[in-house]
DNA sequence: GTCTATAGGCGGATAGAC
DNA sequence: GTCTATCCGCCTATAGAC
């Protein structure tokens, strides 16, 4: 399933430790921008030794983006959703997708993936299936459930799953992506959450 | 207002050929995969020539990006919405909206600015401004109008923009940034903008 | 303005001792 | 496994002739 890394190296050891380094220049500066000394500086490791883990630039990146990856996903919220009645079970879901991709840390991750995207196809395909693509399956069996108990008319589960994230990112991600601001403020991020909710229970009413 | 670029160079010019050549590269490979020689190369121009134009690989990229952001708006699109009913006004701004912003150089255009939206701050800004942000305004002006003839009730007209945006990128568009497919199929499109026309109406009837 | 040729340095990767 | 020291190529940028 996912071939990309070994199982995480334990806390602390120098594997961690590089990978940690990695991490945080990678996130923030973007691939090229960062050298394996910076790396090796940031990791207190001397550059042998991080060559002794990670073959290459390419495997230390990739090895961080896997890491990094691993990220929580909605299957916890989706489940107490179903618990709910609609507003505020897709409430709960929007409030915690939101958290989820517009964290400093997910932006960070989106931004060096998509930039890299290109060079590492193979990465951003990794990427997506560990994060996105596993939320979007939770938010879709949402859907279906919402639409079996009638709580609403939706014939096309998939579809309002990907407009219901699409509500919740609206405009306000690619500003993010672009480091136009740094997270949204709580008013904001309300703001748009009551719309995408509102405009969908009205727009799916039973 | 535009600070980041001369006019543009005429047509066949060496800086023309210089910027062409740098924007294929560019926009296709991402700025630090990019050397100067493979631009002087591409353009059948010495690396002398190329400095004698554009005095840095950074300014370089600037002028690239510039040159690029000086999209088409929906300027037009949107003045003839205002003179269709709802439901036609807004699949017409949906469908050119996802025209513009599917493009596959559109697309390359955010994957490089996205990269490096960290080390160009000013230019993501310039090229956030220069292209998002005039689309925005046009679609909240029709919003507004929408609202204003009662054909729609649209308290925040900036929300429902940005809700439409949202709806007609949804899931796919991060898709496509992370050149997951190339871009979206005719059926795929429809799929999408009917579904957020009908979503958007039925949310919004007044 | 445009070229050829080259300087100068950074950065990825390795050799060899401990 | 980890270190210090070093190689070597590539890439940005420039000098100097035409």
């Amino acid at each position: 399933m996912n071939t990309l890394v070994a199982p995480t190296p334990e806390a602390g050891s120098k594997p961690a430790q590089i990978l940690d380094a990695a991490g945080k220049l990678f996130l923030d500066h973007g691939y090229g921008a960062v050298s394996m000394d910076a790396v090796a500086k940031m990791a207190n490791v001397s550059k042998a030794t991080l060559y002794a883990h990670f073959g290459s630039k390419d495997e230390l990146f990739r090895a961080m983006v896997a890491c990094v990856s691993k990220g929580q996903t909605l299957v916890a919220i989706c489940e107490e959703a179903k618990r709910l009645d609609v507003a505020d079970g897709l409430r709960l879901i929007a409030r915690h997708f939101a958290d989820l991709v517009m964290s400093p840390r997910a932006m960070a991750g989106y931004r060096v993936v998509v930039g890299e995207a290109h060079r590492f196809p193979e990465l951003a395909q990794a990427f997506y299936e560990a994060g996105p693509a596993k939320t979007m399956e939770q938010i879709v069996g949402y859907m279906v459930e919402v639409n079996r108990k009638g709580q609403l008319s939706i014939p096309d589960p998939q579809l309002a799953a990907e407009q219901l994230v699409g509500l919740v990112k609206s405009h306000t991600h690619l500003r993010y992506m672009l480091c136009l601001a740094d997270r949204p403020s709580e008013q904001e991020l309300n703001r748009i959450i009551d719309g995408a909710v509102n405009l969908f229970i009205k727009g799916y009413a039973a």
